[in-house]
Formats: C-alpha cells, structure tokens, sequence
DNA sequence: ATTGTTAGTGAACAGTGTTTACTTTCTGAA
DNA sequence: TTCAGAAAGTAAACACTGTTCACTAACAAT
C-alpha cells in the first residue's frame, strides 16, 4: 500500500473522466439515451469517440453512472424529509411527494434508471447488492417509515412493511413514470402546469398513504 | 362509393400486411422493440428490407399497430370484468388486477406501450383522439367505475372521479412497469413468483382501492 | 537512457432505419 | 386483347450507431 492515494497522473484521469461524465449528463438530460452519441459526446469534448472507451468500457457503464449518481440525489432528498421530526402522516407524504418531484425534474434520468436490460435481469431486492445501492436505500428509508407507522398504530397493524413498501413503490413510480413519459401530465390542460402538477402529486401521496391507514373507532 | 370494399389486391395485400405484423408480433413479444430489426423481420418473412416500407412508412408505425393491438386486449379483458353484475368493491378490485396480469403476460408490449416519444408530446386526455384510443377507452371504464363507487357512498364524496381515476391509474402503471422491466416483480426470493405475485397484485389493488374508501361511522 | 505502460487516434466491422433508382408484375380501361 | 399506369419487390447506397484493432506519441519508473 503506497502512501499516496492519488497521483498527478490518477488526478489528470479523473478530470478527464469527471468531463466525459458532466458533458454527457447535460446532453442525457436533455435527449436521453438514445440521444447521447458516443460520436457526438466524443466531439463535444474534443476527443476521438475511441478515446471514450480508455475511461469507461460501455456506453451502458457510462449511461449506469449517470443514472447511479442521480439515484443518490433522490435519495439526498428524500432523507433530508425522512429525518426531519414533524409529525408522522405530515413526513410520510411529504417523503413521497419528494421522491416524484426530484424524479419529475429530470425525466430522463428517472425513465432510464429503470428501463435498463442490466436491471431487468434479477428480483430488485435479491440483486447482488441492491442494499447498498442507492435505490436499495431508498427502498429501505420507505419500508422503515412504513414500520413506522404500523408501530404506532397509524397504519393497519396486518401490514407488513416490506410487502407494503414494494406497493407504496409501484404506485409513486407509476406516477413519476407517468410524468417521465408525458411531460404535462396530469394536468388536464396546458397553462399553469406546475400548480396543477404539485396538486395531483400531493393528491397521489395522500390516496397512498390512506391506503395503509388505520381507522379506530 | 364503390360497391366492393375489398379487391382481390386488396384482400391479398391486406394478408401481406398481416403476415409482417403477425411475424413483427412473436419477436417483438420475446425480444421487444429493439430486438425487432426491420433486417431480420424481412429475412423472415422472405422479403428484403426496403419490401416492409410498401405497407408501412415506418419501424415505428409498425409498432404503434402492435401497441394498440395489445391495448386493445387488455380493454378487452377489463371490459369483462367491468361488466359484471358482482359486487362493487369485489369488480372494482379485479378489474385493477386484470389491468396488471394482462400488463404482465406481456411486458414489451406493455413497457412499449408508454415508452414511445410519440406518446410523450402532448398531455395524456388533450391527445387528439384519446377519447377514441383504446388507452382513452380504459381510461374512461376506470374514471366510469370510480364515479359509480362516489354516487353509492363506497368512495369518499369529495372524490374528483377524473382526477382519482388518473391517481388510480398511476398506481397500476407503476405496478405493471415494475413486473415488466423486473421479471420477479416483487417475489423476495425466486420461487413460486407467480403465486407470490398473485397476492402482491391483489394486495397492490386493494391498497388503491382502499386510499378512496369512505369511513362511515 | 530504456523499457513498459498509458493516452489518444483513424480506420474498419457489424449493425441499425431509411431512401432511391430500377425492374417486374399485375390491373383496369380503351 | 392490348397497352398505359400503378403497384410490388429489390439491390445498393446513405447516414447513422456502438465497438474494436492496430498503431503512434507521450509519459513514468527502473
């Protein structure tokens, strides 16, 4: 083990790689992934679209790091909400509501995140290292607010967590699926898209989180 | 206006027509969009490539004929259910979970059937011909059902049925992504899935059902 | 100073959807 | 029945794509 943990030579390659990946980011935001070219990458940066290939083996590892790094801002922002100490059915849908207004923000990101074949393959969960994925950790702040919830007698007590959060999933992903494909919707008419779109999405978490309640009395 | 609404050269080209799509259809199932190559499908069919552009304009035009096709089925199958005489909730909560397992039989159709650009350009109902779409028919037996259920008390009263009904159908969506882009969807270990999926998708609809239930009491 | 690794490149390979110019085949009317 | 015109079908090319290979230039370490 050599003391320096960084050479100028390692450092240069970083640099380089970190502007392969920003350069790429800007044009996948802004066409996806069928959008983004190695060609055209490679020319917006000055290279040769081989030179790409020294720093990352794929367009696909290219494309994994794109979405593994947006995954980590969802959940940045989810745990900034999860943590906080307002009340429980405040936090619990506000969480949601965080997770469909990060991923509305960048559709493409969202869409590809779970598009990918390399996903496709295993159950989420049993995926050699999902619980250290990003999404594996967003996975789990869901199940324990859900575990939350059943403790204190929020939620039905028949609820299990796990099960629960898998569908809690399902449901905010269909809506920031539905988002990521159709840019306006839900909105049932163009003009003040955004005000109507945070309506619905407060809606959504709220139809969500009633679905667990548990009604005393 | 011709008496004969199809000539021998129509009927016959109308079977051509049919025969590329019914070949487009079996790769398409298996391998989805990407793997159809209009290479490949004319080798298959014994015709050059340029021969496929007679009948249609486009690799994407003969895809949005396999995509409406099999939404088609899938109203077919929510119909049936729709139009039983059986109880509310009970027909409420199956024909949720007939959208899912159709939507699961076959998931490059369904993942298909949202992820074209061509769908992404406008809001989802000011589509011009939504109304009339197979997904606007499906649309409307959900909005339909949802309203019925608010008029007999079994749904809270302040419920929008438009706005729930695109709450509603979010939630399923995100169900059925989930299956088609990850097999195991959501079985936790591999092993019996489909009986494991049997009752995750009865409990995801029940979840749905139950967020707009009023609590009289 | 020399050796070996790394950075970077131009050209090619194997695909893709699509278009164009061309030939063949068939059809509908004089 | 003949004959013009439309339609069916094709080979070859265009403009792309991701990726690999052989090669050169630069740099690091012994």
């Amino acid at each position: 083990m050599t003391v320096a943990t960084s050479s100028p030579a390692e450092r240069r390659r970083n640099k380089i790689r970190a502007r392969i990946l920003s350069a790429a980011e800007s044009v996948f935001a802004r066409e996806g992934a069928e959008g983004l070219s190695i060609r055209r990458l490679a020319e917006n940066i000055d290279y040769s679209p081989a030179a790409i290939y020294k720093y990352f083996s794929s367009k696909d590892e290219l494309v994994d790091e794109l979405k593994e790094t947006f995954f980590e801002l969802i959940l940045e922002n989810v745990h900034l909400i999860a943590d906080r100490s307002t009340p429980f059915a405040e936090r619990a849908r506000a969480c949601l509501a965080t997770y469909i207004r990060v991923a509305a923000d960048k559709p493409h990101h969202y869409a590809a995140a779970f598009a990918g074949e390399s996903v496709a393959t295993g159950p989420v969960d049993t995926e050699p290292g999902f619980e250290e994925s990003k999404k594996g950790q967003a996975f789990n702040v869901l199940r324990n607010m859900i575990a939350e919830g059943v403790e204190t007698g929020a939620f039905r007590a028949e609820i299990d967590p796990s099960l629960a959060a898998k569908s809690v999933w399902a449901s905010m992903h269909g809506l920031a699926m539905m988002i990521a494909h159709i840019p306006s919707y839900p909105a049932l008419k163009p003009g003040q898209p955004s005000m109507a779109r945070e309506a619905f999405i407060e809606f959504h978490a709220d139809q969500v989180i009633r679905g667990m309640e548990a009604h005393h009395g």
